[in-house]
DNA sequence: ATGAAAGCGCTAACAA
DNA sequence: TTGTTAGCGCTTTCAT
């Protein structure tokens, strides 16, 4: 491969082997026009030769659309979505299509710029958690001409193809679980229900305890966050705030349910330094299973999502409809489920599944 | 915001406002050009109107380069690279600059190809940790044309900006100041030393102990691990067979100094499980400083690597030399810190620092 | 099987 | 201040 200052373009190649621009886009571009052998040999060498590098731009240009997908996520140091990002790259690159990742940073103005980005770059397709508040995210949407699929976050009426998980049922699993141990007075731990997700959460907790004929009230602490550029510390830090609030109640609960694992770590460190011993004093249950969980004292039960395949299928869902624009809607609800470590104390012993 | 099915262009604006596209494309390009406000004004309510999107292909083609920058990393869900990764995009974003990041998921030809697809692009730069050996690195980068920066790994004779980790002095210290505390029976323990990363670390530790007098022999425990697609969870399991492999020896050392974060904290939970207490009977150092380190018990010693100062560090440098390719060369060698938690216990009360 | 040429949308040099 | 026009590199009709 030469040195070369300039970009070598097909005329460049054209002029070399004596013949038009026409022939040489054909063989470069792996057109399935007919081009006879030897000047395909021939193009093709002389193209190695000077390291020639299509001109992404022309041919965008030219056929009016890129392979590229757009990935908007809140965040890429999450784990969760590093998780589920790695994975929905793997399926686009291993479909032929590059994977652009965009992070909002859980923050709408960014995410509706980026989305006006990926608009302007006309990519293919995109994939999008948002983190919008419905309305907003209704109308943003109503413009927009490429193939989108939701996931993380949908909202009511929406009608296009879509990748939810089951925030509901999986806090219902989880306050279930909690009182099948034998469990009775279960908190629910959460940062401020802003998010569409966390609500969901909430109503699961809420409608569990009712099949059960247990009551709700006051059983949920809130904290407030304060701003943490650090996505880990953030949710770590809160954790242990709402440790601190649970110290204040008048008496300690059986158990609680956490909208996140960082967040359930948090809270066991703190109480455990307060001297609070999890599970034997108090039961936690963390939620999406990241691979933490294994990795602390006492591992944490919670609730798994599924980010991989998720990551995966939206892919592939959006591929599909990128392909064939009139491929029937598909919205889909991940399940969740119950992994059983040791941050849940069994009162009973012999529990119900 | 219109409906349209049809992308519009200037010129559509052209016709609809009654002017020129070059008055056109002044306006919306937000070129300095003179144009009267009227116009203006006229121009910007019409493109606002059919919600106007200019065709980045067309302006890169006519302007021969693009604003991204491209990041390539050998792994996004590793929590060291996302903190770096999610630094260097800010910093890109805040300076106007696209960043397009690339996941060579530690796989050589990866990299190669993800390199090409950002020479095609015509990114502004490139900021790359390479996961390949010196010699194809190197190789390879005399094609490149463009603005790039190594971070993470180099090698020697590399003339180009780079920001490298210390990682002989890391693991120095970390070998150190278990010396300091009273260790004298240090064990290294890694993974296969098939990266530069890893043997200036194995060197680091064996200078330490040579500057105490300390033996070297056979003080080193390395395995070959498996196969994992998830990158925490491997190097976690990957930390067991260490702590397998260290209670093969006939006694157990005072001490080890491991390649990571997460190797050290599997070795650890390996030893508890096997009734081996850290710090208690065995001290143990991590490397990297990633948010887990704080989660887990005991908290995680460890040497700090400044994730967070390399990744902004590392764009705008890149971007120095993007607007003025005559900046002088910049090679940067970030510095380690150690970082005391509760993984090393303190064998004499008084410990020199 | 090969070539000539139009034109994708945009910017900028040149004209008016 | 505004308009005209020539390409940027590429693909693809339409001729040959």
């Amino acid at each position: 491969m030469a040195k070369n200052r300039k970009k070598v373009t097909i005329s460049d190649i054209a002029k070399i082997a004596g013949v038009s621009i026409a022939t040489v886009s054909r063989v470069l571009s792996r057109s399935d026009y007919p081009v006879s052998e030897e000047l395909k040999r021939k193009i093709i060498d002389i193209a190695n030769q000077v390291g020639y590098k299509p001109n992404i731009f022309g041919q965008m240009l030219r056929k009016g659309r890129s392979c590229e997908i757009g990935i908007i996520v809140p965040s890429i140091t999450n784990p969760f979505y590093s998780q589920l990002l790695s994975a929905a790259e793997q399926q686009c690159l291993s479909q032929g299509y590059v994977p652009f990742i965009c992070n909002s940073m859980s923050n709408q103005q960014l995410e509706l710029n980026q989305l006006s980005m990926l608009e302007e770059r006309s990519v293919a397709g995109i994939i999008l958690s948002s983190v919008s508040s419905d309305e907003v995210l209704m109308e943003r949407l109503k413009g927009v001409q490429m193939p989108l699929i939701l996931f993380d976050q949908s909202f009511d009426g929406y009608k296009g193809d879509c990748i939810q998980f089951d925030f509901f049922k999986g806090a219902y699993l989880a306050t279930e679980y909690l009182i099948q141990c034998g469990h009775r007075d279960i908190v629910f731990a959460s940062g401020e229900l802003d998010r569409r997700s966390r609500c969901l959460m909430y109503e699961g907790y809420k409608q569990a305890l009712k099949d059960s004929n247990l009551s709700v009230s006051k059983r949920k602490i809130i904290y407030t966050s304060t701003e943490e550029e650090n996505f880990e510390k953030k949710d770590y830090y809160l954790g242990q705030e709402l440790g601190k609030l649970l110290l204040q109640k008048e008496y300690l609960p059986d158990a609680v349910v956490t909208i996140n694992d960082i967040i359930a770590i948090g809270l066991i460190n703190y109480l455990k330094h307060e001297g609070i011993q999890v599970p034997h004093d108090l039961s936690v249950m963390g939620f999406d299973d990241i691979a933490t969980c294994e990795m602390v004292t006492p591992p944490l039960s919670t609730i798994h999502q599924p980010a991989v395949e998720t990551g995966s299928l939206a892919a592939k869902v959006l591929i599909n409809r990128i392909e064939d624009m009139n491929h029937k809607t598909v919205q889909i609800m991940m399940q969740p489920s119950l992994v059983e470590r040791d941050s849940v104390r069994k009162v009973h012993k012999k529990v119900r599944r």
